[in-house]
RNA sequence: GCCCCGGUAGCUCAGUUGGAUAGAGCGUCGCCCUUCUAAGGCGAAUGUCAUGGGUUCGAAUCCCUUCCGGGGUACCA
């Protein structure tokens, strides 16, 4: 049981007891106390002056007084305004800090067989052009909500539904075919998805020079865009990809392989992965039955060009198009039918899409139609919503080039990260592969550290003029910080200090107790970054916890301390603020170096 | 037009059930390495919490107005 709740108990108890009233836990708010005030944890009496008719001082007298005689953690109190900060008894800190050194699952639930499956999707990439920083958000914040939701003790399916048939993949596939040269990734050298992408920006290209020239020769802009030869090209590309033509096929596979590749590369550099892997192509068919279904039942209805529509005007929404007036499948179609086989292939409670915000209205749609073709998971479906990356340019729009390549940018972090490293001479004793793997660390550090601190409902601005720092609230940051522990560690255990969960202390300085009520909070961290599914809540706990001990770190020495029960003392807070920083990074899929 | 989201320091961002003097980092100006890693610590300056009103003992937080920005809005994904 938390503080909050033993306090807040107490003081529900007190209430009755003083002023025979009932209060709920609600009415009851009790906050950790603010620095500058004496005291570990605090509440507000304020909500209690009609019951007690006493002003907030002698409200809070009355309380402190109940709760110092009756709670034995409860050591002593003092009263500001309508604020009574209570001092907590050493032993309760003590004994978290025992169990912060000894319980590798501190602050994290470990599922169990009846535990729910969540099933999150995530990254989901066209396969027509290579990953951009507004990728990198998708799939560092999939990663960190499935580590997240794991520690909250569900068990997770991480998946992945990759797009790669439609329209847009037959964009690059007919460039490739009309300017490409049978060039390849081996005679290029260009990494698989990159090379694909061009195509997909030289598609638009000359898609836009014919609607122009359309245009000039007297077409209206709508027209124009319909009867330029390379969609009508693209269109017939699909036709034939979707009636299996055996030469369309061999030219997708072979594309979709070069991207295949270069994703795996990609995905693998930024440490993320998946248990199930989903295809368009195997999954839009089923979708298309499902609609077909639901037309024959009457859910949906069909036009005179006999395009597929539903009609959800009655829902608040609009009318939509589910197949298209030539039969073939639309963005909605396909999400239908992954919906239903992955239903099929596992026991899923929860359904959990990480998809850009802007397809709130899509996700609204989508969970509408799968009610009402009968599947009662379709309304607990729910969209993990992230804002969008933006530059200072504006929006990043692949087919304009406008992108900041994720592969680029990673490499930029390792030159930086090894530049800065070799400057402050700090890895010396390090080589080869190790030394090369710490950089690494240290730029994803930097880089997943700036993703995931914000709060990902929110856009976000990157400047790739400026780049992403290393001092501060950063990932660096907590990293070097870590790696002073170990330091630390590593030099008592040279000197044979052994370090024992055995306290014997009378008091603690002041930055020590700071340290171990930091401590205290990390499993509250992990519940509300779980509820709110937020790695914005992880990293900002973490920040703390780091600022924290750099202070203690600063003012208190360790290893040269000469009483033997101090120095065990913090060697044991060291080793505990260790521990909770990998753990807390690790939610965040940041890597601890041991040096650095 | 309609719907959704946002606006906090020069910049990037915290601030979740309404609570004490609105906080960090970067940048700026100072200070601290004979002492466990200075990617660190300490101090200074910087705010009409977009705007106007309302509810409340108390509002950055809840409700309404206006302004500004982003996204969506029937055959792109």
């Amino acid at each position: 049981m938390s503080i909050e709740t033993i306090i807040q108990q107490a003081a529900i108890k007190a209430v009755k007891t003083l002023y025979q009233a009932d209060v709920n836990s609600k009415q009851v708010q009790v906050q950790n106390t603010r620095k500058e005030v004496s005291g570990d944890i605090t509440i507000v009496v304020f909500p209690f002056l009609r019951l007690s008719k006493k002003s907030p001082e002698l409200t809070a007298e009355d309380l402190g007084n109940y709760l110092k005689e009756k709670i034995d953690i409860v050591d002593s109190f003092n009263v500001i305004k309508g604020f009574l900060n209570l001092d907590i008894n050493k032993n309760y800190w003590f004994n978290i800090l025992k169990d912060v050194f000894s319980n590798p699952d501190f602050g994290t639930k470990v599922a169990n067989d009846d535990s729910d499956v969540v099933m999150i999707e995530y990254s989901s990439p066209n396969t027509n052009k290579p990953l951009h920083l507004g990728h990198i958000r998708n799939n560092l914040l999939g990663y960190s909500i499935s580590e997240i939701v794991k520690a909250n003790g569900k068990k997770v399916v991480k998946t992945n539904i990759v797009n790669d048939r439609g329209i847009h993949i037959c964009k690059s596939m007919y460039a490739w075919q009309q300017w490409g040269n049978g060039e390849t990734p081996e005679s290029s050298g260009l990494k698989g998805d990159h090379l694909v992408g061009k195509y997909y920006v030289e598609f638009d290209k000359h898609y836009k020079a014919e609607i122009a020239e359309l245009i000039e020769n007297g077409l209206e802009k709508e027209s124009a865009e319909n009867q330029a030869p390379s969609i009508i090209a693209t269109r017939e590309l699909l036709l034939k990809w979707e009636a299996k033509d055996e030469d369309t096929i061999q030219l997708w596979k072979t594309m979709n392989g070069w991207v295949y590749a270069g994703f795996d590369v990609t995905y693998k550099t930024l440490g993320v992965d998946f248990d199930k892997i989903y295809y368009e192509s195997d999954t839009y068919l089923i979708g298309r039955d499902e609609v077909l279904r639901g037309l024959a039942e009457k859910t949906f209805y069909q036009k005179e060009d006999s395009s597929v529509w539903v009609d959800l005007s009655g829902e608040g929404l609009d009318q939509k198009i589910l197949l298209r007036s030539d039969g073939t499948s639309v963005y909605i179609t396909q999400d239908i039918g992954t919906a239903k086989m992955r239903f099929n292939d596992y026991p899923i409670s929860k359904m959990v899409y990480v998809v850009g915000n802007e397809q709130n209205y899509h996700f609204q749609v989508l969970a509408k139609l799968l009610d009402k073709l009968g599947y009662s998971w379709g309304k607990d479906l729910y969209h993990f919503s992230y804002g969008m990356v933006e530059l200072p340019s504006g929006k990043m729009k692949s087919r304009e080039g406008t992108v900041v390549d994720a592969d680029d940018l990673v490499e930029g972090m390792v030159k930086v990260a090894r530049d800065m490293s070799i400057e402050l001479g700090k890895l010396d004793s390090l080589s080869g592969k190790e030394l090369e793997d710490t950089f690494r660390m240290i730029a994803l550090g930097a880089l997943k550290y700036f993703i995931l601190k914000v709060d990902p409902r929110k856009n976000m601005m990157f400047n790739p003029e400026e780049s992403i720092d290393f001092n501060g609230n950063t990932g660096p940051f907590i990293q070097y910080t870590y790696a002073r522990i170990q330091s630390i560690l590593r030099k008592a255990a040279d000197r044979n200090v052994s370090i024992l969960a055995d306290l014997n202390m009378d008091s603690m300085e002041p930055k020590e107790k700071e340290l171990l009520k930091r401590l205290s909070l990390f499993p509250a961290a992990v519940q509300e970054a779980g509820d709110n599914y937020s790695p914005a809540v992880v990293a900002s706990y973490c920040y703390d916890l780091v600022k924290e001990f750099n202070q203690f770190y600063h003012d208190h020495t360790i290893l040269g301390e000469t009483d033997a029960n101090i120095m065990n003392f913090r060697l044991v807070l060291a080793s505990a603020v260790g521990s909770v920083i990998k753990k807390a990074m690790s939610l965040l899929g940041i890597e601890m170096p041991q040096r650095m």
